[in-house]
RNA sequence: GGGCGAAUAGCUCAGCUGGUAGAGCACUUGCCUUACAAGCAAGGGGUCACAGGUUCGAGCCCUGUUUCGCCCA
């Protein structure tokens, strides 16, 4: 046992002061590496084996924001946790290479020095893209040190790290060689600003007011026409077709014919297809297969031409004719001019639909007809599936189960590849027709490797088992895979968790971990989501020089259980004030110890008074609330419950009765055996109590509890690695609650009998109980340890049912309490005030009868509810007519 | 268009198995009481969105409506 330092505390609570030094403490002492002498079982099986978490890796461009902040207390609280529990954990750090954030922001950098990437080539581009990453490049992790997480940095991986990237790059050719990445000409979501395929996840579809212009089409034979409707009329240089539903009698007879494209003059057959809305529009579609989705699928039914009219940026090409050369939007207003000039426009109507955006840049998206590299899902879905469906992997909140499940069972094919520079440049080989997947450039001359880089997200879905060695079978591997828990936010479900979920199934044929736990989206006052571009995101940094890493920490991790939270800055304080509270009850308890030793102090030896044996009763039922909640991931309860215990019971009731008996200290010699026993218990059980408290809390607010639990006697080096609490099951005691509870409630008539009556608080007073024997009995064994907390002078136990005069008074528990009040009293406020008690007792005692008169009540209802009904009469009789009494008797005085 | 969720005190949110509606902040009154004014004592404040239904009993379960948010197409 170390003897604490009370001198610690001498100085008020300052977070700033005390939090940067207690992080380097840790790392010297190495909490953060996983302590492998400490699993016992195998992996997946109870509670001793390894405890894993694996960092949802922030992008390298990435700086703090709150939602990190969530994000990361949430993990750091249940790795603290567990490892007090005593199981081995880690906490796996790293980077995400974040190909186009990263790739964007390092364009931009050249574009203010006038350069762009094309100037310094791919390699030179790579070059000068490491060099930003080196210096800028992971600049969160510093930032998150401050909040005092525990990953162990020395394991922190990259996704473009050598090894890593080796996985990822086997990882495409093994889906190749099964034929689930292959290669295809299709209409992808193309980016014009970054010049790159997107995936259908990376595009934000935003409701749009737009247009719908209703074009006409001469028809090649004879007079007459067929009117289109399109949201993108510059999109119509590009048609090859018009399509009509099949049964539309409207065009059943120009099936087969063909029409005259305006301004192009190109004739395009007129056909049926099923697909076609007939009631949407005029009925009648243009199809321009290389720019739309449904048009491509149309386009390949009935085998019609695939006419590009767009370059890679977005501006119209040569197949545009008269409009090469303009962006695709000038175009469109130049198109529909010329359109309405030649009498082709027929009418424009206010048309609202949904636009894809680049979900990086906001860029509209244009679909675009493209050779892409694909990985083929619906194979990858189905283990997916079911090991959500047979609770393999449990996800919390579990209604975020339906919504991936909705995605995964309405899967649809992953466009992989990016035409970018940065990232894991795909591992494909030509020379003239020949194709080669392979790792490393196959054997003899010529062989061109295909230009682009891999989605990010392809790197990252293999982020639980790349980042412990994979597809080498290491040792971490076999010890640390599966990961126990994921913890993200619900906006990446789709593109990383589930991903994650069928890499780890395909991959290795096991759930990459057993539970999810999905944080709250942090939102802003307004309810938008925090985002650089609005710049609505408190700096966190910020918030924790102002509040404290603890106090942050401590509050964010409350987030509203399975929906979005609103950040409010005021929040913080709670977790600062908290502190300081903790600060202060510890300093107290420090002076009280004294020098005694209590490391060799048995229970068993204790002098245990109804005030310790209640607040031991309160700290077991708090430790078992605390461990319950933090099991089900309810963090703002668990929070809750040690801030409530902590506070509400331990500082405002337990610290007060201890302080009577820490006052015997005074007597030195004086002291009698039985007094020095009284002072050893009461110190004994007040540093207990605080030390478990301490630990309770050290998941969510670890640096003040660390601080507060080493000035205070302890064992071990850290409070990071001291055991978590256990309920013992010998401190539950029911009895000590409920006679605490009476005790409690005579103080809080007292002091509001005190207030009522406009007595000074500093004043003492004399009062009279009436009442049971137990409840006298009681009061008079407290009585030394009760007296001070409402200021009583003398405490009279009418024995003899005597009550005095004239006297303000309350009822509790069926027992009288009195303030005589001889001369002090204005008995018309007191004779009010009783009244007002009276009535408030009356209308709940009509509840009650009405309750116990319903027959059907009394009949269906759970007899122990009935009992407690019954009870409840009784009492409320009682003291109603213990009210009335103490009415007539103040009716009968004078003032 | 389809799905998911929310609506409880002035604000932000709890309320788990249906059984006397809670917390923090804010507010009112009084206190610098030797751990703590970042505190202490006492207090006020609710048609649990609306309408039906089930039930002895509904904030909680069911149906519908309204408003807001998110996701998907």
């Amino acid at each position: 046992m170390r003897p604490g330092n009370p001198e610690a505390l001498s100085l008020s609570y300052d977070p700033r002061r005390i939090e940067p030094e207690r992080y380097a403490f840790w790392e010297r002492l190495g909490v953060f590496q996983p302590r492998a002498d400490l699993a016992q079982g195998p992996r997946g099986t109870g509670a001793r084996a390894p405890f894993v978490i694996a960092i949802p890796p922030p992008n390298v461009t990435g700086s703090l924001h709150m939602g990190h902040v969530l994000g990361e207390s949430v993990r750091d609280c249940i790795i603290r946790w567990q490892r007090m529990e005593g199981r081995e954990t880690l906490y796996i750090p790293g980077m995400d290479h974040a190909g186009i954030a990263t790739q964007n922001v390092v364009e931009k950098k050249l574009r203010a020095e006038g350069r762009s990437r094309q100037d310094l080539g791919r390699d030179g581009f790579l070059d000068a893209v490491w060099r930003w990453k080196e210096q800028y490049g992971g600049l969160i992790f510093q930032q998150e040190r401050r909040l005092g997480i525990t990953p162990d940095w020395t394991r922190e991986r990259f996704t473009l790290d050598e090894d890593y990237s080796r996985a990822v790059l086997h990882v495409f050719k093994h889906l190749f060689d099964e034929g689930l990445v292959y290669r295809g000409r299709y209409i992808v979501n193309w980016c014009p600003r970054c010049r790159t395929a997107l995936s259908d996840e990376e595009v934000e579809m935003v409701e749009t007011d737009g247009h719908l212009w209703h074009i006409r089409y001469p028809l090649k034979d004879g007079v007459g026409s067929v009117s289109v409707a399109t949201t993108r009329p510059e999109t119509m240089l590009g048609d090859t077709g018009v399509v009509v539903h099949p049964k539309d009698s409207r065009y059943a007879k120009l099936v087969g014919s063909f029409a005259v494209l305006p301004l192009v003059r190109r004739e395009i057959p007129i056909l049926a297809d099923d697909s076609v809305d007939p009631k949407f529009g005029t009925g009648a579609v243009k199809v321009t297969p290389a720019h739309d989705p449904n048009d491509f699928a149309i386009g390949r039914r009935h085998g019609l031409a695939e006419v590009v009219v767009m370059d890679e940026g977005g501006v119209m090409n040569d197949a545009a004719g008269d409009f090469r050369g303009l962006d695709r939007f000038e175009a469109r207003e130049r198109i529909v001019a010329a359109l309405k000039d030649a009498g082709y426009l027929e009418k424009v109507e206010p048309h609202r639909h949904s636009v894809g955006h680049c979900s990086r840049c906001d860029t509209i998206i244009e679909p675009y007809l493209s050779w892409q590299w694909f990985v083929k899902m619906a194979p990858l879905a189905a283990p997916a599936i079911e090991a959500a469906k047979k609770g393999k992997v449990k996800i919390f909140p579990s209604r975020w189960k339906k919504v991936y499940l909705h995605w995964l069972e309405n899967i649809r094919d992953w466009c992989i590849s990016r035409q970018l520079w940065w990232g894991h440049r795909i591992p494909v080989w030509y020379r003239g027709d020949e194709m080669v997947v392979s790792l490393d450039s196959p054997p003899g001359e010529g062989w061109r490797q295909d230009e682009d880089v891999l989605d990010t997200w392809f790197s990252s879905w293999l982020w639980p088992f790349a980042t412990l060695g994979w597809p080498e079978q290491t040792a971490d591997l076999a010890r640390y895979y599966p990961n126990s828990l994921m913890v993200t936010g619900s906006d990446i479900i789709f593109f990383w968790v589930a991903r994650m979920i069928m890499a780890g199934y395909h991959f290795l044929g096991e759930a990459p971990f057993e539970h999810v736990y999905f944080t709250s989206i942090v939102r802003d006052a307004q309810g938008r989501k925090m985002s650089k571009s609005l710049g609505n995101s408190p700096d966190p940094l910020e918030m924790i020089e102002k509040y404290g890493a603890d106090s942050v920490r401590f509050c964010m991790v409350q987030t509203p259980t399975g929906q979005d939270m609103v950040f409010d800055e005021k929040r913080l304080e709670t977790g600062k004030f908290f502190a300081n509270k903790l600060w202060n009850a510890t300093k107290l308890v420090c002076m009280r110890l004294g020098d005694e030793d209590l490391s060799g102090v048995k229970e068993s030896q204790l002098n245990l008074s109804l005030a310790d044996r209640w607040i031991l009763s309160r700290f077991a039922n708090a430790a078992k609330d605390v461990t319950r909640n933090l099991k089900t991931y309810r963090f703002a309860e668990a929070a809750q419950a040690v801030y409530q215990f902590a506070w509400n019971e331990y500082c405002y009731w337990y610290l007060e009765m201890a302080k009577p008996r820490w006052a015997l200290a005074d007597l030195g010699d004086a002291m009698s055996g039985e007094q020095r026993a009284d002072l050893r218990t009461a110190r004994w059980v007040s540093w207990k109590v605080l030390d478990g408290i301490l630990r309770l809390l050290h998941p969510f607010m670890p640096f003040v509890s660390e601080e507060l639990w080493q000035a205070l006697p302890h064992d071990g080096d850290t409070l990071a690695t001291a055991a978590w609490p256990k309920a013992k099951r010998t401190w539950f005691d029911a009895a000590a609650e409920r006679e605490v509870g009476f005790l409690q409630g005579v103080v809080v008539a007292v002091r509001n009998l005190r207030v009522e009556s406009k007595i000074a608080p500093g004043k003492p007073v004399r009062v009279v109980v009436r009442g049971g024997s137990a409840q006298l009995e009681l009061l008079e064994r407290l009585d030394t340890q009760l007296r001070p907390l409402a200021r009583i002078e003398t405490l009279e136990l009418a024995r003899d049912g005597s009550r005095p005069p004239v006297a303000a008074s309350a009822v509790v528990e069926g027992a009288e309490v009195f303030l005589p009040l001889e001369g002090l009293i204005d008995l018309d406020e007191e004779r009010a005030r009783l009244t007002r008690e009276a009535q408030k007792l009356l209308t709940d005692l009509e509840g009650v009868k009405k309750k116990l008169r319903n027959q059907d009540f009394l009949r269906k209802a759970k007899p122990e509810i009935v009992q407690r009904e019954n009870e409840r009469l009784v009492q409320l009789e009682e003291t109603l007519d213990k009210l009335k009494r103490a009415q007539s008797s103040l009716s009968t005085v004078r003032d």
